[in-house]
DNA sequence: ACCTGAACACCGTTCAAGT
DNA sequence: ACCTGAACACCGTTCAAGT
């Protein structure tokens, strides 16, 4: 069968070929706004990336909040699932970290993350290999179920802290100077532990925290699950 | 000596007598709007509810976010800092509570918490509290001073996350479905434990969290502090 | 000197009007 | 039918001009 013929494209004014918009063009040009210097990726920047106007969006996301959510499954991609060193744990403490640094890139979506769950692909993909590496060092399954939601978002919040921060920004200035000032007589054990609570650089607390986590996962069986049905209850 | 005779008040067209801006009545009248009904407290808003024009909160305050930091610290006041009943795990779960109802009151500043960190004396208050108690647990202060963020960062950020949720509104319901609807074969794990993620009531699932983050700290002790010195050191 | 009206440079979202 | 220019209803912040 010939091929029916297609209307020869209209060139505008000789400008480089645009994209024709799609779904995924918008994200992934959304994706590199916001991975590239772009402060704050709004609708209205992304439309003008994209040369059109930000209503010809709203074809393809039904508003700001949706486009996010695209953004961060397609941003979870990139999260290494299998690590191929070192026994359960380590692996778990690998995972997140990958986790934590691909959202770290992208200040704007480490935020948005805490607040509109991702429902895509890779992050269901995310929650399912986090799952099987807590079900290889034993933890029954409905334990693990909500342990994951525990050090996700211990990764979320700590990337969402100090996502876009410059590396050697003196950061909580204000905080630091007013536990500097505490008076030891008002509060005595902040004073005490003053010299130790902003110690240690970020990545190693991170990865102390995903182990205390764990160690606690490990002692801490969760309650009988008398109350737990409610309408939260199973799926279906 | 006789009193320095005042003005008399201008009365402005014999309206209620309006409070003078302060500090204080910006940030009284800021927290009454952000606990009732108004869905985000914006300097246009609150200048309005002052019966004055934006540009004069910026007298008090130098932008928004140092407003809302005053927020915070003004709320915090309301935390049970030492709840009478119970050994100190069950009180440290109680101030934590606590803390957590507060800023559930206030979608937005509970949001706010998370990235702006308050400075103010109850802040400094709440952490000291909650050093005592792990210091009366028998936890090192060097590793305390670690626990409290995670502890506080797990309270604000679960706050954050359902602050203004309606509370029989079925909450991500685009992930739940996902999860319902992810096939075994790609999902194994995901797939088995659909019926408890969702699982629980937010308080018992906070409550539990809150003994796992315990009972991990008393097990993991902090890494060597060979690499701690950093920039972040001490403070002095 | 202290305060603020009005302007500036933005937002997300809607919808009537184009092709 | 699909797309979008222009308008709408907002933002935070600045600054010249008032008292």
């Amino acid at each position: 069968v010939a091929p029916r013929a297609r209307r020869a494209p209209i060139s505008r004014r000789d400008r480089p070929a645009k994209d024709a918009l799609s779904r995924e063009v918008i994200v992934a040009t959304a994706l590199a706004l916001s991975g590239e210097g772009t402060e704050r990726v709004t609708l209205r920047r992304l439309a003008g990336a994209l040369e059109t106007g930000p209503a010809s969006l709203y074809v393809y996301f039904r508003d700001a909040e949706e486009l996010q959510a695209a953004m961060l499954d397609a941003l979870l991609g990139a999260v290494r699932l299998r690590p191929d060193t070192g026994d359960w744990r380590e692996r778990l403490g690998q995972v997140l970290a990958s986790y934590t640094e691909v959202l770290f890139a992208h200040p704007g979506l480490a935020r948005a993350a805490l607040f509109t769950r991702p429902s895509g692909p890779h992050y269901l993909a995310l929650v399912d290999a986090l799952l099987e590496l807590l079900a290889e060092g034993g933890l029954p399954i409905a334990d693990a179920a909500w342990v994951v939601d525990l050090l996700l978002q211990r990764a979320t919040a700590t990337a969402a802290e100090n996502a876009g921060a410059d590396v050697g920004a003196d950061e909580d200035p204000l905080l630091r100077q007013a536990v500097a000032d505490a008076s030891p007589g008002d509060y005595p054990h902040l004073a005490a532990a003053a010299g130790e609570l902003f110690s240690g650089d970020g990545p190693a607390r991170l990865a102390w925290s995903f182990q205390l986590l764990i160690n606690g996962a490990l002692a801490t069986p969760r309650p009988p699950a008398a109350i737990t049905p409610g309408r939260a209850g199973s799926v279906r």
